[in-house]
DNA sequence: GCCGTTTTCGGCCCGACTGTTTTCAGTCG
């Protein structure tokens, strides 16, 4: 079983144990180690057979988890999740999908209503029988159905990165223009750069809560409130995303910024932190941890007074520093605030330097009109220019790419007289402004091999090995195919090493390590295709692939002069990936590029 | 179920909002 496997049948048991009502810190220590061994580079089973290492060495891995681990690694399969599997109707998973709806609620339903399938609840609300169920009531009912409504339209799955990104913006720019506003920022998995954003958090410093929400409700963007207190409110936006919006006090902006961006399980071991050095974080700022204290926030629970009475005694709160400094530590970028080991590298003030736009000198992977771009080999120089990169390679498709009618030999080396004269042309008038590097996009054909020869390759100065057809292979034909290329000399680079595309389509079955392993031995790059589709390398092949010494290459893989604006998601996932400079091939001079080169 | 420069037992992050309640449970992030 892999790392994921046993992720998924931990978050699995997590699950059920949570609906039958379980512990719900045994419920946690679930979910934790779930997401622990989700982000973990090395597998467990290695990890089982290090003679100096112990699964109970992992944070969040007791002697009971790691029995139960080594009952998956031996068995594939855990008798606890059988048993609660046995004892638990399947259709809890759908229900609780509904927003609205969690463990509690859904068992109700399924108990007293008897409701077996989504279909069933909607036609319950329907003919009016949910309202009658205690704790339910007619606003309860048809709440449900405007979310099964919702969650059964195909709209809805998570916007890309870059799709939030734009909205973000736009009620940024919206709410920026609000009297009553000192600042608008985003926060939440947009701030963190994840790979797809589903909804839009937005934090507001205004001491006018009420004119803040009326400003955002009169946004013509603006649809249904969903609701509305006295310091939040949530409505949909563009797309039927939902925008969460919350307005605090001047003072308590930086802690109300560190606690809406999350993410929960880097917000729950801040937290944490914070109670072992005396101290209660909330988003109102950082205060004294009060003994009994806890009694009485929960007797005034539900009560403003809670963070007002708080509130005059905050040690931090006007910035994210404070808040972190509070707790011993530096600032935190956000795209590593995940839960994972970023508050230790924090403390051993061992945190990486992340990767920035700026850093970034060329772009080694994109189109023309040549193969299946919509610019042509002068337009996309130009606006390479004009966004500052000093070196390009020009990379279109191969002729095994039929569908883009992709470049065999003769139109190949036709394309490469065209950019040696056009490097010409640009070093005339002495320091040219920009270097094109002769390059081509080569395919792993399925039978093996690539789809131009070697003499011909060998003449490129730049050569991307890319998969594109016979992605239904089984794992070690795939593997085989890509490790075949990585070991031919004439290759620079793998593109989109697994081939995935988010919310359309998984990537292809293939062993990573493997392929990790052998990037690192010959030399080969492998890229993080910045399209914001493909993100692939994903995050934790990426910090894998850094792990093993193997240089990575951010793309752009652009079919347009727009398409070269996408480097910033390509960076986003490299810092999620805790990536530096000095890990990225690009960020290098020609010069010492042509150095790292096999 | 995990964990320990106060602890091997007794804690475990914290608050807003809603709906359905006469005081709070459930859900969400």
């Amino acid at each position: 079983m892999t790392n994921s496997d046993i992720s998924s049948v931990f978050d699995h048991v997590a699950d059920l144990l949570e609906y039958q009502g379980g512990n719900v810190f045994r419920v946690r220590a679930y979910r934790n180690a779930a997401h622990t061994i989700s982000r973990m580079v090395e597998s467990l089973a290695s990890v089982r057979a290090a003679p100096d290492r112990k699964l109970t060495d992992i944070d969040g891995i007791g002697a009971d988890l790691a029995g139960k681990i080594e009952t998956l690694l031996d068995t594939g399969r855990l008798p606890l999740l059988d048993d609660l599997k046995a004892k638990i109707p399947a259709v809890v998973f759908e229900l609780m999908r509904v927003p609205g709806l969690g463990p509690k609620k859904v068992k109700v339903l399924v108990d007293e209503l008897r409701i077996d399938s989504l279909d069933a609840l909607e036609q319950a609300c329907r003919d009016g029988r949910v309202r009658d169920v205690k704790r339910f009531g007619a606003k309860t009912e048809a709440a449900i159905l405007d979310n099964i409504a919702f969650a059964k339209s195909p709209e809805h799955d998570r916007l890309l990165w870059e799709e939030a990104d734009e909205i973000v913006q736009t009620v940024l720019a919206w709410m920026r223009r609000c009297a009553a506003v000192r600042q608008a920022e985003g926060a939440g998995s947009w701030r963190r750069g994840r790979e797809t954003v589903g909804d839009i958090d937005i934090l507001v410093d205004s001491d006018d809560a009420a004119a803040v929400m009326d400003h955002l409700q009169a946004w013509k963007e603006c649809g249904d409130v969903l609701l509305r207190g006295d310091t939040k409110t949530s409505v949909r936006g563009p797309r039927g995303v939902q925008i969460d919006l919350r307005v605090v006090e001047h003072d308590s902006f930086g802690a109300a910024w560190q606690y809406f961006t999350g993410s929960k399980d880097h917000n729950v071991r801040l937290r944490s932190r914070a109670r072992d050095r005396k101290l209660t974080i909330n988003e109102y700022g950082v205060f004294p941890l009060v003994l009994g204290a806890d009694a009485d926030a929960k007797r005034v629970r539900g009560k403003k007074s809670a963070s007002r009475l708080s509130q005059a005694a905050a040690i931090a709160g006007r910035t994210e520093q404070d808040v972190y400094q509070a707790v011993g530590l530096p600032w935190i970028p956000p795209e590593i605030r995940e839960g994972g080991d970023e508050i230790a590298l924090a403390e051993r003030d061992e945190l990486p330097t992340l990767v920035s736009l700026d850093d970034i000198r060329g772009d080694l992977h994109m189109h023309t009109t040549a193969t299946d771009g919509e610019a042509t080999l002068g337009e996309m120089v130009r606006a390479a220019i004009e966004r500052g990169l000093a070196y390009i390679a020009v990379t279109d498709h191969g002729q095994r790419v039929t569908m883009a009618h992709g470049l065999d030999a003769k139109r190949l080396r036709k394309q490469w007289g065209e950019i040696d004269r056009l490097n010409d042309s640009l070093a005339e008038e002495g320091r040219p402004p920009i270097v094109v590097l002769k390059g081509i996009e080569v395919d792993m054909l399925e039978k093996g091999g690539l789809d131009l020869p070697d003499d011909v390759l060998e003449e490129a100065d730049w050569v991307v090995a890319s998969l594109h057809y016979g992605q239904n292979q089984p794992r070690d034909r795939i593997t085989k195919r890509i490790i075949e290329a990585i070991e031919n000399s004439c290759v620079s680079v793998i593109g989109h090493p697994t081939g995935r595309l988010i919310n359309r389509r998984p990537a292809y079955e293939v062993d990573m390590e493997a392929v990790i392993e052998a990037a690192a031995k010959t030399g080969t790059f492998l890229e993080i295709n910045a399209n914001p589709w493909r993100l692939d390398l994903n995050v934790p092949h990426a910090a894998a692939a850094k792990k093993a010494g193997v240089k990575l290459v951010i793309s752009t893989d652009a079919h347009s002069t727009r398409g070269l604006d996408v480097m910033r998601c390509g960076i986003l996932q490299a810092r999620r990936a805790g990536l530096e400079k000095e890990d990225i091939a690009n960020t290098r001079s020609l010069a010492q590029l042509k150095k790292l080169l096999k």
